[in-house]
DNA sequence: TTATTTTCGATTATTGATAATCTATTGTCA
DNA sequence: TGACAATAGATTATCAATAATCGAAAATAA
């Protein structure tokens, strides 16, 4: 369950990769936004062989795409890769919360305290305090799964799910969202998981439903002034 | 659905992942292989720099473990991490079953071609020539969800699956596999999606208990002779 | 002998330099 | 003018050399 074997290895290459992530997480870098080699390296007073090193590992992670020869940018994504994250994390949660439901049964004090949490940093209406405690308490159910490799698979949509919750600001209800993590919650305390999953389904389905029609709307307005561009959006 | 940008990119460290990926998966090298860098830059005819890169690349894959100035190795997977593995295949598989049902109602032809190849395979007694024929069934299954996300996480299984599979000699009941695999397509054929999921759930979960079953005992022997390096496998 | 320190060889991590390739611009010719 | 080739600048891809680190064997001390 704890971070494995995960002794903050501490190679310049990792390092880097730690930052860049965050920047790129956090939106200091935009999609699209282009990564040179050299210029990084220079910023961070090292050479070019770990900045490269650390462009891998995060096309690996999906952050950036990478083509020889010609660079590295972070990754643009089309709302179809929304979409297709949010059906894949809706798949993952609903299945974590089967497996979690038995270590569970009244045993919710932790996920009831985020769950509190969560709903003060919706008051507070700030979507990105929202974020930051909203991601947690989906992680941790998916943590009590005790299944390491759908953590994993979680963690790589990270990129995908935060992305979209930036372009949610406003649009969602998030009082509706506070009722479903409390049903979700009472359904993992009476360890009664088949519900607990169809609930989450139902709340990140929901979630990704309510923009994807905003997007959709968006889609075909640009369609109608760069056609082109949309296309290719898709592809990459 | 198909590869999307995948323009075969050749620079010299992608040719290395690919090599040293199919030498893993095969099992040229096994667990635990200790791989040098400058021995393999210099069987390839390179240098460090992309062999260290195609390092970092399969580490990200979970082929490979890499710890800072001691070196890397294929990963050794303990039982744990297989059984995370099939449930997490399962998982995948199940839903995928689902999302494809509607597409493949009346339009199974190319299913019923992998499963009679498969069965031949089977008959064969040859587990490594049942797994190239096996795989790519499940795996169309979930290329047929249209999420490639899902696809790039089936992906990620390979390792375990295969492994898996290998350990399997001789264990598996090939005739019921069989059985399950005609049942499942004609649920799809049916468009019944719901209960193509479950069958192919069952199917892997079996697949994995069979096997879980054995690996259960020779654990318990092993940790009676050593019980600390069993202890070991389970943190690695 | 046993425990501790030192040294040495092997390997990874990083660097700085060079080669290969791309993009955009300029210049040439019809 | 417009198409096309040549060139220059920027950037990635690779290389070869050096520094840092580790593990185990050898040397030393108790």
């Amino acid at each position: 369950m704890a971070n494995q074997g995960d002794m903050v290895r501490d190679c310049m290459s990792d390092r880097i990769r730690r930052l860049l992530s965050e920047r790129i997480l956090t939106g200091v870098y935009e999609p699209g936004h282009r990564l040179v080699e050299l210029k990084i390296a220079k910023e961070l007073n090292t050479s070019q062989g770990p900045v490269r090193e650390a462009f891998r590992e995060l096309e690996a992670l999906g952050l950036v795409e990478v083509e020889p020869y010609k660079g590295t940018r972070v990754r643009r994504l089309s709302e179809r890769d929304l979409q297709e994250a949010f059906e894949a994390r809706a798949v993952i949660e609903q299945y974590a919360a089967e497996l979690a439901a038995p270590r569970l049964r009244g045993n919710t004090a932790e996920l009831r305290r985020q769950v509190a949490a969560i709903y003060k940093a919706a008051n507070s209406g700030d979507i990105d305090y929202y974020a930051t405690e909203d991601l947690p308490f989906h992680r941790r159910i998916v943590e009590l799964s005790g299944n390491s490799i759908l953590v994993r698979f979680w963690d790589a949509l990270q990129f995908e799910v935060r992305t979209r919750i930036l372009l949610s600001r406003g649009k969602v209800n998030l009082n509706e969202s506070h009722q479903f993590h409390q049903r979700i919650v009472a359904a993992l305390d009476d360890g009664n998981g088949k519900l607990a999953g169809e609930l989450l389904r139902e709340h990140i389905t929901n979630f990704a439903e309510v923009l994807g029609a905003e997007a959709d709307a968006r889609d075909a307005a640009s369609k109608l002034v760069n056609g082109k561009a949309a296309a290719e959006a898709q592809l990459t």
